[in-house]
DNA sequence: AACTAATATAAGTATAAACTAATATATATC
DNA sequence: GATATATATTAGTTTATACTTATATTAGTT
């Protein structure tokens, strides 16, 4: 569970601001590169760090590369952070009702 | 929309486990750095990013630090996780149909 | 086959970030 | 107030990674 490769992916602003771009659509290398301010070489280093954590895809179109979203690494950092986010929500929940129950047993305690 | 301060501060794998680990309830700095292979400095460090990227929150209890998961910060995350789950589900939704009505337009086109 | 366009890969460099050791700070206890 | 415990911070080092330039590959064009 950990090693969630789509987060690390992520992390990157520069892929972020990649990834977003694909958002709107499937576009090639080039497109891509006009969107960043780093060569097109780092680009394609980007794309290969998104693609391995299946962030995207890539498909063959003449002498171009098309990129576009791939759902799987997505839906695994979906599912990652839902999970996170349930087991959050009801822990807090549990901490309301615990506090307004008897707010003060651990001051009590302590002093 | 791009500087997501969450998605950067989970994307270390140190900072992740540190994370999963306070997801079973809250804990002590000490604790944390029985869970991880790094020293209680690194250990520090790392909350403190957690911290400004909102994932987690501190409380003092004596001379102890109890850190424990903030959700604000994994609500952001949530939320633009789900706005792009939104986004290319409804994208592949679309790709989809227009594939089933005519496949190869483009490979008409295109020869 | 030579030439161009689009992209990937290799090699090296620069930069950022994770880490450690040492020290400072905060709280508690004697 | 001295001492111990828990944690934060500083400074410096190491390591990872993002980046660039140059080159290789792949596909299309003449």
């Amino acid at each position: 569970m950990t090693n969630i490769s789509s987060l690390n992916a992520l992390g990157d602003p520069t892929r972020r601001k990649l990834f977003e771009r694909l958002r709107e659509g499937p576009c090639s290398v080039t497109e891509l590169v006009h969107t960043v301010e780093v060569s097109q070489s780092a680009v394609s280093q980007h794309l290969k760090v998104l693609k391995e954590a299946q962030l995207v895809r890539m498909e063959k179109k003449g002498q171009q590369r098309i990129y576009r979203i791939n759902p799987v690494g997505l839906l695994e950092l979906r599912q990652y952070v839902e999970e996170m986010w349930t087991d959050v929500f009801k822990a807090f929940e549990e901490e309301a009702s615990r506090l307004a129950a008897g707010k003060d047993q651990e001051s009590n305690s302590a002093g």
